[in-house]
DNA sequence: GCGACAG
DNA sequence: ATCTTGTCGC
């Protein structure tokens, strides 16, 4: 599956019913199976910051080296902001300034964390999703919070999960990532299976709740 | 019609 | 996400 981007310009003025429609036409490209790069020696995250009241986005990636973890490479786009946060379209307001700041970067990662969900999204195409379709990158879904799906309990030990589901289906999975703190909502995003993207979130933390990837990133995007 | 709702 | 200091708790 060649990568979407590299294809055609991917139309970003569109209205929140044509952004439906692309999801719609795109949700098919996702590959829910493990196609990583055989040795993965970096790993990025991506966050998404605004300035301005909103009228700026800005865009960081943090590139790690693997399994150091150490900061090797990072980029920051800003953009003004074309599109407003409707739940449900979140990549349609963010992506654009993502793929900027990723063109900025002088090696691509060989998989990317997300800051937002991946599957695990109304219509099965979050924003990692999305960023992995156009880009042909592996990406894992990591989010903060729920967006759609229901789960059990959780135990209170790091690395405890349990499936999320919704409609009958499996989605994601909801992740303890450090004892006693509220848990992640992981989920696939492109090239990559569930337990799989559970191993990788878990390998990319430390001793706090968000992935080292995506702690990074969030530096770069806000303080 | 009444909630829920990634960042 | 963002506006924002000190403060409660492990």
């Amino acid at each position: 599956m060649p990568p979407i981007l590299l294809h055609h310009p991917h139309p970003w003025n569109v209205t929140p019913a044509e952004a439906i429609a692309i999801q719609q036409a795109l949700r098919g490209h996702v590959l829910a199976e493990d196609q990583l790069p055989p040795d993965i020696s970096t790993v990025a995250g991506v966050d998404v910051g605004f300035e301005d009241g909103g009228k700026i986005t800005r865009a960081a990636v943090a590139v790690l080296d693997y399994p150091g973890l150490a900061l090797i490479d990072q980029a920051i786009a800003r953009l003004p902001t074309a599109f407003p946060y409707v739940p449900g379209l979140l990549s349609f307001r963010e992506i654009p300034a993502v793929l900027a700041a990723l063109e900025q970067l002088d090696t691509l990662p060989d998989l990317i964390l997300c800051d937002g969900q991946g599957y695990a999204h109304p219509r099965r195409f979050g924003i990692a999703c999305h960023l992995g379709v156009l880009t042909g990158i592996a990406t894992i879904g990591v989010g903060k919070s729920r967006l759609v799906g229901r789960h059990g309990e959780l135990a209170a030990e790091k690395g405890a999960w349990v499936p999320l589901e919704d409609k009958g289906e499996i989605i994601g999975a909801v992740l303890r990532s450090r004892a006693g703190v509220s848990p992640l909502y992981v989920s696939i995003g492109h090239r990559v299976g569930l337990s799989t993207a559970l191993d990788w979130v878990l390998r990319c933390t430390g001793r706090y709740r968000l992935p080292e990837t995506t702690r990074h990133a969030h530096r770069l995007a806000s303080g």
